[in-house]
Parts: C-alpha cells; sequence; structure tokens
RNA sequence: GCCGCUUUAGCUCAGCUGGUAGAGCACAUCAUUCGUAAUGAUGGGGUCAGGUGUUCGAGUCACCUAAGCGGCACCA
C-alpha cells in the first residue's frame, strides 16, 4: 500500500501502483473527470503515473490539479507545442522536429525543413492542431532505453532528437511521449492526460528563423511560435493586450508627436526634431544635475582617435569589425569612439594622480558610434550613434564595494525619478573570449558580486556573459510588448587600466593600478527615451514633457489675453504654446491631446473677463479652473523635475528649522 | 549577418485573375468666431523603395539590391 497526504492534512492508503487517476476517482467520478495533473510534494505530474514509493520519498503530499490551477497554464503551453509539432509532422512529412519550450505568454516548437514555411501556413497548421484536439489522442508516458531510443529516432530520421538524447547525462531516464498510436516525441513531461485537454485556446502568432542550440555556427531552424491559454476569453484578453501594446511603440510615438524621425542614408542614426531634442535636453540636464550632485566630473573626450589607441586598449581585436574608420588626407588611420573608456583613462594619465584624489569618478555624454550588424537595428532602442551616460571610476581595490553600493542607489533613486521599474539585475560572468588572468577574474567576479549583494540587489546570474576585460552587472527594463532591454550597467574591470597603464601613488609612495569600474544608469539616452516613450505611452510626466502646456482659445476676442497666458507661463520656465487657430475648441483639444500635450489651458471671452484659465489633462475630462496667478504657480511646481523639487523641500525645511 | 514578411501621397491604407493610380486624415485657399477629442467647400500633391527582366503593355509576374518589421545570432 501507499500512503498519501491531502491539503486538508488527512491522510489515506492507496493499493501499490495506484495513479492520480485512481486516487480522485476513489474521491468522486466529478473530480476524476476534471483531474487534469497531480502535484506529489510540490511536483507536477501525470496523471496516470503509478505512483511508486521512490515518488512518494518526499512525503507524499498530493494535490489533484485541474484546469483552474494556475500551474496547469504551463503545462498546457508545452502540451499545446506538441500538438503544433505532431499538427507540422502529419501536414508535412519529412520535418525533423527539435525541442519546443514554453517562453512567456506562449511557447514555441523549432523545426528543420529544407522548405521555409509561408505564413499562409500557419492558419493550415492551426486547423490540423484544432483536429488533434478533437482526436482527443491519449497522451502516455514511456520510459525508454537510451540505445535503442537513439537508434529508433535515427531510424525515423530525427537526427535532432537522436543528438539531444545523445547529450543527456548518462544516468537520466529517457522518456518519450505518446500522442495517439502513430506520433510521439522525446519529452521529460509532465503532460495533460490526452490531447482534448489542451484545449482550442491557442493561435500560432509568428515565424522565424532559429540556429541549432543558439549558435549561428549551426544550422538555421524554422521557429513557430504560438500563445496558449487556458480558456478563449483569456486568448482573448492576451490578443487585445498585445494590440493595445503595439499603440504605444516609440517608433509610432516617434513619429505622432513629432520626436524623431531615422532614415535611409543615416540607418540606426536618429534624427532628433525639436520637441525630441526638448526631452532629450530635460533627461541630460537632469542627469547632469544627478552626477554634479554624486560627486562626479564631467569631461568631454574627442569623437576619433587613432587606432594604436584602440589596439592597445583591446578594443580594435575585439570589436574593430564593429568600429567605423576613418582616415586623415595623410593617410592615418582613425577610429571613431565606440566607447569612452580609454578616452577617460588619457585624462586620468596626465599628470600623477595620489591615492588621496581616488575614488576619482569621471563622467561623459559620450557620443559613440558602432556597426551594429544590420538585423540588430531597432527603432531607437538600438542604434549605431548613440550617446551614454557613461561614467568611470577610478578607485583603490578597497574602495569598490562601497562605490558599486553608492552607484547602485544612485541608479535606484533616478529610475525612480523617471518612474521606471527594473526588470531585472543579471551578473554577467567571463566570457570565453576576454583579457586578463583567470586570478584577476576570481578577485573581480567575487568583489561585484559581493558589492551587489551587499547593497541589497538579488541577481540573476549570466554565466560567460561578461565584457572581455570584466564582469558586469546588467539593469533591464521591459518595453511595451514585454521585450527585456539592458539600460544600466556596472562593471568591474582590472584589465584596462593594465593596457593603458593608469597608475597612482599609494600610501606607501609606490605605484599602483587603480581598479576601474565602468558604469551608466540609462545605458543611452536613444535607449532610454525610447523605453520611457513606451511606458508611459507618450503620457511623459510633466517635467519631461517637450511641450508642457498649450493655451488654446474658443474665440479671437481671447487672442491677447491667451498671449498673455502663454507670456506669463514661459517666464516662469514652463514650456508652452499658444494655440490662436480659427478652429473650433473640440478641435484643438482632440490635436493637442493626440499630441500627447500634458496640459491644455482652455481660455474664451469669460476667462479673458475674470482672469482665469481652465486646465484640462491629457487623458482626463474634467476641468479645473484657476486664477492665473494660481495656474501659473501650481504648473511651475509640478513641472519642476523631481531632484529640484526635492531640493527646495529641504532648503524650505531648513528656512524653517 | 541569418530566416521569414513588408515597402503605393507627409500619415494610415485600398488597388480583383497584368490594360497605364484611389480613399480618409494631413497640407493650401476660402467661408465659418464656435465652450472641452474631427465645421464645410475647393484645390495641390505619387519615377507605386531602387534596378534588371518577361510581356504589345508591369503598382500587379520573375530575379537582384536596399531599407523597415518579427525572430535568431550579436551587443565593448
Amino acid at each position: 500500500m501507499i500512503d498519501l497526504i491531502f491539503p486538508d492534512g488527512s491522510a489515506r492508503q492507496y493499493p501499490d501502483g495506484s495513479s492520480g487517476r485512481d486516487v480522485a476517482a476513489a474521491i468522486s467520478k466529478s473530480l476524476e473527470k476534471k483531474a487534469l495533473l497531480i502535484k506529489i510534494d510540490g511536483v507536477l505530474l501525470d496523471l496516470d503515473r503509478p505512483l511508486t514509493p521512490d515518488l512518494l520519498a518526499g512525503g507524499g503530499k498530493i494535490e489533484i490539479v485541474t484546469r483552474e490551477a494556475p500551474d496547469v497554464l504551463e503545462v498546457i503551453r508545452h502540451d499545446t507545442a506538441h500538438v503544433l509539432a505532431q499538427a507540422v509532422q502529419e501536414l508535412f512529412p519529412g520535418t525533423q522536429v527539435t525541442i519546443g519550450p514554453n517562453v512567456e505568454d506562449g511557447f514555441y516548437y523549432d523545426f528543420a525543413r529544407d522548405e521555409p514555411f509561408s505564413l499562409d501556413d500557419l492558419p493550415k497548421i492551426e486547423e490540423r492542431m484544432r483536429q488533434i484536439v478533437d482526436r482527443d489522442e491519449t497522451i502516455r508516458r514511456e520510459e525508454v532505453n537510451r540505445d535503442a531510443a537513439i537508434a529508433d529516432f535515427e531510424a525515423k530520421g530525427e537526427t535532432y532528437k537522436a543528438q539531444i538524447i545523445r547529450d543527456l547525462p548518462a544516468g537520466d531516464t529517457i522518456t518519450v511521449y505518446h500522442q495517439g498510436d502513430t506520433w510521439k516525441d522525446l519529452c521529460r513531461g509532465p503532460h495533460l492526460p490526452s490531447t482534448k485537454a489542451v484545449g482550442k485556446a491557442f493561435k500560432l502568432t509568428k515565424l522565424a528563423g532559429a540556429y541549432w542550440r543558439g549558435d549561428q555556427n549551426n544550422a538555421q531552424l524554422q521557429r513557430i511560435y504560438g500563445t496558449a491559454w487556458s480558456s478563449e476569453a483569456d486568448l482573448e484578453a492576451y490578443l487585445k493586450r498585445l494590440e493595445e501594446a503595439e499603440k504605444r511603440d516609440h517608433r509610432k510615438l516617434g513619429r505622432t508627436m513629432d520626436l524623431f524621425h531615422l532614415q535611409e542614408e543615416g540607418k540606426g542614426m536618429v534624427f532628433w526634431h525639436p520637441k525630441g531634442w526638448t526631452l532629450y535636453r530635460a533627461l541630460e540636464d537632469y542627469m547632469r544635475r544627478r552626477l554634479d550632485a554624486a560627486g562626479y566630473q564631467e569631461v568631454k573626450t574627442p569623437q576619433i582617435l587613432d587606432r594604436s589607441l584602440w589596439e592597445r586598449s583591446g578594443h580594435a581585436d575585439k570589436f574593430g569589425h564593429a568600429m567605423f574608420m576613418c582616415e586623415s588626407a595623410e593617410g592615418e588611420v582613425l577610429a571613431v569612439k565606440p566607447m569612452n573608456c580609454p578616452g577617460h583613462i588619457q585624462i586620468f594619465n596626465v599628470g600623477q594622480k595620489s591615492y588621496r584624489e581616488l575614488p576619482l569618478r569621471m563622467a561623459e555624454f559620450g557620443a559613440c558610434h558602432r556597426y551594429e550588424p544590420s538585423g540588430a537595428m531597432h527603432g531607437i532602442m538600438r542604434v549605431r550613434a548613440f550617446t551614454q551616460d557613461d561614467a568611470h571610476i577610478f578607485c583603490r581595490e578597497e574602495q569598490v564595494t562601497e562605490e558599486s553600493a553608492k552607484f547602485i542607489e544612485l541608479l535606484r533613486s533616478v529610475y525612480d525619478d523617471l518612474g521606471m521599474s527594473l526588470h531585472d539585475v543579471k551578473f554577467s560572468t567571463r566570457p570565453d573570449m576576454r583579457a586578463g588572468e583567470d586570478a584577476v577574474w576570481d578577485k573581480a567576479e567575487h568583489a561585484l558580486a559581493t558589492a551587489a549583494e551587499a547593497a541589497g540587489e538579488t541577481l540573476t546570474l549570466n554565466p560567460g556573459e561578461g565584457a572581455f576585460y570584466g564582469p558586469k552587472l546588467e539593469f533591464s527594463l521591459k518595453d511595451a510588448i514585454g521585450r527585456v532591454w539592458q539600460c544600466g550597467t556596472l562593471q568591474l574591470d582590472f584589465v584596462l587600466p593594465e593596457r593603458l597603464d593608469a597608475e597612482y601613488v599609494s600610501e606607501d609612495g609606490g605605484k599602483k593600478r587603480p581598479v576601474l569600474l565602468h558604469r551608466a544608469i540609462l545605458g543611452s539616452f536613444e535607449r532610454f527615451i525610447g523605453i520611457l516613450l513606451e511606458n508611459f505611452a507618450g503620457h511623459l510626466p510633466l517635467w519631461l514633457a517637450p511641450v508642457q502646456v498649450v493655451v488654446a482659445t474658443i474665440t479671437s476676442d481671447a487672442d491677447d489675453y491667451g498671449r498673455k497666458v502663454a507670456r506669463q507661463l514661459t517666464s516662469m520656465g514652463i514650456r508652452a504654446e499658444v494655440d490662436l487657430r480659427n478652429e473650433k475648441i473640440n478641435y484643438k483639444i482632440r490635436e493637442h491631446s493626440l499630441a500627447k500635450v500634458p496640459v491644455i489651458a482652455v481660455v474664451g471671452r469669460k476667462e479673458a473677463e475674470t482672469g482665469e484659465v481652465a486646465l484640462r489633462r491629457l487623458g482626463g475630462e474634467g476641468q479645473t479652473i484657476l486664477s492665473l496667478d494660481e495656474a501659473v504657480r501650481a504648473l511651475a511646481a509640478e513641472a519642476t523635475p523631481p531632484d529640484l523639487a526635492r531640493a527646495r523641500t529641504v532648503a524650505a525645511t531648513v528656512e524653517v528649522g
């Protein structure tokens, strides 16, 4: 007999070899009908899996899992991927299956087939998938012998599957799942009991090429992405959400808000229009104040520098293919800077530095150019010409922890001011192609991880993804449709100071190498502004909005007063425009609302007489009537950047105290 | 860079199986002076991404190139 403990704490015995289905059936017929999986000690298992003693070693706590359980969605998605694979193989004989994991909101499956799938194939595949669901094919787990399984898949021409089995660790149990009598796939499971349970709340969403095992030296497979949900309503809601998110695309907002454009002659290079540049400057001014306050010194280094410097730094070797080179009339070859660090080290190297000057924080809004691969470009988020909010902190080894903590605190405060929340913080360790001794890497990785953890960060390990000169922390944000972008970064570097010969005089009078911290908070202004736009769907906070207030007149009787209102706002530093056009107020409001102007000050004959303004908020319906003085004061206060607002509060407190 | 898709007026998009380009918005002019998301009329505007080919004839078919989009790979 086996002993099982139920969620309410009660214990019951069942005959050896009982499955979750037997247990559910013993409780009630309706539960058996609804049961899809079971959970033993927190682990999901097939409903029909015989409960052998080894499965119950963890105590034998059982839960019967039905469609409503949140865990089921993951299984539904994975099963939908299997149904997809079966449908594809039924419709396109000779297509090999490879892997089909879940991703956020759905799944994909990679296929090997000489002929490409076309978009027109997707509805046909979906139709076949629905048929497979209707066929209610039993899904059955089978443990198989490794060699036999390899031979079996080889015989079917499934070389990728055979390869996957070969690469599984020696002791692993190899399991195959059958869907009906004719189709099977290598899989660890668990799965639903039959294809009927998968349901039809799925949709194939996109087609893409993807390299086998993520390596571009391997064959390129064809990936079909899909989404799946436990109910049609959830699917509908998801598709609706996607549609809404697409409206927040920064490329679209850039056009409708007249912020920037890109064109063929400057691939990956942004033309900032007046309004976009105003936003950019508001952000840059803010960052400059924050850096000044945090003890950074701003510098400016040359845009192009002799190739030899990049050779010494190691960048030419690793990134030469992605650097823009230029040549003088005399034939000297210079590189357009792809980054600012070598330049900053040159400044550090002038004269003698004492340990007393460390930490030395050198900042630059550095315009960098990189020849990014054509397929990598994306709106203004991934471009070839961009400006980093870059800084390098030269410090002593024992200052790394404190400087890292200070940086993380600053980054958090900036993101907070900008209304952005971090998606995650990754810790990237030594890559295969790198500079520096392993002992140095050991030290650097340890120091950076310890510093980050001391600052209270939860890190996601990202092995092998560090910079060639050191490990890094990556602070990522999400765009409108959930893609993750690295923005902030903190990188610890023992290598470049060595290569470019940076040194300081230590307490004992000897020469020492400083440790170099590379860091950025926004990452690049271009990317960050893109994310900012998507995050706010264009409804920027007042202090960042390019046009903060439009004064809109109702009739020409109010023209003089309208001009006066705009003048007063402008005199208080508010970015205000006046719209005197002979258009209906409805039209003006619609137009400025579409342009995402946060505040419209409506003035007609009434306001001109009383000396008031009617303020209308973007997206809002009502209006607030204030006297002109009050309105100007309130808007000026609201338009104050958050750091200056804090400074004022502090100043006021001091005065009162 | 790789795979797939797309490219028609400033923007969003129509254009059937090849017969010589269309709408709405925007823009200009005129009329309208109006109270919180589109006033009306008139008008101008296109080497149909670029190139080569097939054809009596190409926006439409084929091929090449480029850019953009969705992924993959890359990301100092």
